[in-house]
DNA sequence: CAGCCTATTGACCCGCTGGTCAAGTTTGGA
DNA sequence: TCCAAACTTGACCAGCGGGTCAATAGGCTG
């Protein structure tokens, strides 16, 4: 019922306990978060229930923890994804395509927060990030409206709500086997959307 | 574990079985199916444990009544949504629009299939409807396709998979608060985005 | 009133599941 | 070599929650 302060790991430590986070990515994204028991996820790690505990000092904290690790490195990939030196739309296209691709690269995962949304318990944590997100997203549409390159008596943030619900929607579709477009066309496909929907529309794709 | 083959119910029975069916709609919307226990459901509405058992066989053929007298509802509300006389995308705005205010009334049910969908057990009964409710978009969008309203070099099917996510997610930031526009607003400022990022843009209103 | 069906209750059952623990093995470093 | 800490196990526990049931009340029909 401890275990915060800092526990030493091993080299086979580290190793255990991330097997034992792949193995709850997986069934969680399967399963969804409380259909999963915490002796599938030992079984499917292949470890005693014991050990569940000496990693971790609950189901919900592991949970968290796999949110954080992996909210760490979507982030930073993200940061890699658009060049500043770029017009805004272009970065706006950029930063959808990336997203895309990432999203499909990591499905399980993104398929894991979908479903766990209202999860009351697990709210907080689903949500302490994403604002983030946000937030990023619509600068870069702020200053597109500024270069005049988006109409700027629609609303910012609706149109923020709207490209990042556009990702993450024609991702799940991606996911669930509704459209067989491979990730490039894909990502291609919602940048078009995006910019079109926004009112950048410059005539130039329609994609597909 | 029957009471499938025609309980008679008296006026009395049916009432109190709407009763529990609108406590667990409000409860599965708040917290989930999962998350939900049987026992809430009774308090909410204030009746005993055992009376559950005498309307429903268990808690998930709760779930599927719910969903199954919901979607009927639905759907006769969107048939008298369009117009067959106007044009495609006038029809598309109409159906729009009239999406989302029927998703803004009935929160508690869309909120509840959305956060349910990866649910393993609920799966089937989820999925068996939804198709029906593309295919109808789709078939306007192919319409406006013909008539050279909307660009055909854009796949049908991946624009009606985003006009209905659109629809969705706006619906869901509208639940979430994390827009505060009022229904109309939202639905008005949903049938531009979707008309738009679709590429049936005649320029004259950008929403909001 | 008698018989039957619906309606309603709450105590009870039992399997499941998150979490604990005592005991044992391995590893690393002094 | 030896100690302590990391690691690993599986049996065990307690409470929760879906589902059952016997008992009772009430209402309709003959």
């Amino acid at each position: 019922m401890e275990s915060s302060p800092e526990r030493r790991l091993t080299d086979q430590g580290r190793e255990r306990k991330q097997q034992i986070l792949d193995a709850a990515t997986v069934l969680f994204a399967s399963r969804g978060y409380q259909a999963t028991r915490v002796a599938d996820i030992c079984a499917e790690a292949g470890v005693a229930k014991g050990l569940f505990y000496w990693y971790f000092d609950s189901k919900e904290s592991l949970f968290a923890d796999l949110i954080r690790s992996m909210r760490l490195q979507l982030r930073r990939t993200q940061g890699a994804a658009m060049d500043p030196s770029t017009d805004p739309v272009t970065r706006l296209r950029a930063g959808v395509e990336a997203s895309v691709r990432f999203m499909a690269d990591h499905a399980a995962y993104f398929s894991l927060i979908e479903s766990e949304r209202t999860d009351e318990s697990l709210r907080p944590v689903l949500s302490e990030g994403g604002e983030i997100y946000a937030a990023d997203t619509q600068r870069v549409i702020v200053e597109a409206q500024r270069a005049g390159l988006i109409p700027d008596y629609a609303d910012a943030q609706m149109l923020t709500l709207g490209v990042i619900g556009a990702v993450s929607h024609f991702c799940q579709f991606h996911r669930n086997g509704r459209t067989t477009m491979s990730v490039d066309e894909l990502a291609n496909f919602v940048a078009g959307w995006t910019v079109r929907a926004v009112g950048a529309d410059d005539r130039i794709t329609l994609g597909g």
